[in-house]
DNA sequence: AATTCGTGGGA
DNA sequence: TTCCCAAGAAT
């Protein structure tokens, strides 16, 4: 085991990506936010955004400050606005509860807004040199291989694989701490969801699932629909909101109307879904706080 | 415990 | 074109 240890973190020393995240200078709340966003969007699509934010809001209180519509705004096209909407309402908890300071602990942490286990144990780690055990999708998939000898880690985390990774956990304190984030990125690189590079892996003798002849999966993921969704209409009507100045007549979102030949409706232009599901979308965005009703009309909540 | 919740790039 | 899925959280 302590060889595997070296092996990967030398691995990370040598063919960590650089992102800005993870500078040395890099605060709390750079890292809480990357975190935020990383919540199952990919890196790339990230970067410009975070950088962006970072700019705008370098601490969280000049977040706090402002209203939640200009986060759902700057949140852009990354996709599940709640999340913009969980790390503007743990923003105004740190500043209010934590003198505006991230908290350190993984306790402290989980009982903010859009903070679940992994997020927790995330930030206390790699913000602030703890050796917390991280689970993510990343490293319940090299786990699965590495140790169990699976294709892929069972559909839904399981509390057998967060004790795994305690156990599979270096001593001592340093090394863990550089573990979590080289077995996350050995799987972003390298021990990859489809097609791994087994050719470039630094344990590629010590892997269980390569010993095992690499056999199958043995279910098949299902996969994510999409059209027709209530998802694809909410996403639809958030996209006007964040790209008009002003509220929004319910009975456009409603309604096949003809709409103005605002480029801003095209989303819901393309859009086809029946006066029922349009109804039933706009009514949980309103649920969720993610829209709100104003004097003129449908707008961003403030 | 199983669902719901956006988005877009690559295979 | 269609399908997969990417640093999950909340319910």
């Amino acid at each position: 085991m302590h060889e595997i240890h070296e092996l990967i973190n030398h691995w990370y020393h040598a063919n960590a990506r650089t992102l800005p995240w993870r500078e040395p200078g890099a605060s709390g709340w750079a890292v809480m936010v990357s975190e935020f966003m990383l919540q199952q969007t990919p890196v790339v699509r990230v970067l410009p955004v975070w950088e962006q934010w970072m700019q705008r809001w370098p601490r969280p209180q000049d977040l706090a400050a402002e209203p939640v519509s200009e986060a759902i705004r700057a949140w852009g096209r990354l996709g599940y606005p709640r999340r913009a909407m969980r790390l503007h309402a743990a923003a105004v908890e740190i500043t209010t509860e934590h003198n505006g300071m991230v908290p350190r602990t993984e306790e402290q942490l989980r009982a903010l807004p859009g903070v679940g286990d992994y997020t927790a144990a995330a930030i206390a780690c790699f913000a602030f040199d703890k050796p917390t055990v991280v689970v993510d999708t990343n490293i319940r998939r090299v786990q699965a291989r590495l140790f169990g000898g699976a294709a892929l880690p069972e559909p839904s985390p399981r509390a057998s694989e967060f004790a795994r990774a305690r156990q599979v956990q270096p001593e001592d304190h340093e090394a863990a701490v550089t573990w979590n984030i080289s077995v996350m990125e050995l799987g972003a690189l390298v021990c990859t969801a489809r097609s791994p590079k087994c050719s470039q892996c630094p344990v590629f003798a010590h892997c269980a699932w390569v010993a095992a002849g690499q056999p199958a999966p043995h279910y098949t993921p299902k996969g994510q629909a999409w059209h027709g969704t209530d998802r694809q209409v909410r996403g639809a009507i958030m996209a006007v909101l964040r790209a008009g100045e002003q509220a929004v007549d319910p009975a456009v979102f409603l309604a096949d109307l003809a709409m103005q030949q605002d480029p801003v409706f095209t989303p819901l232009q393309k859009l086809d879904a029946p006066l029922q599901q349009r109804q039933r979308a706009l009514s949980g965005l309103l649920a969720d706080g993610l829209a709100a009703s104003g004097d003129e009309g449908i707008v961003l909540p403030s």
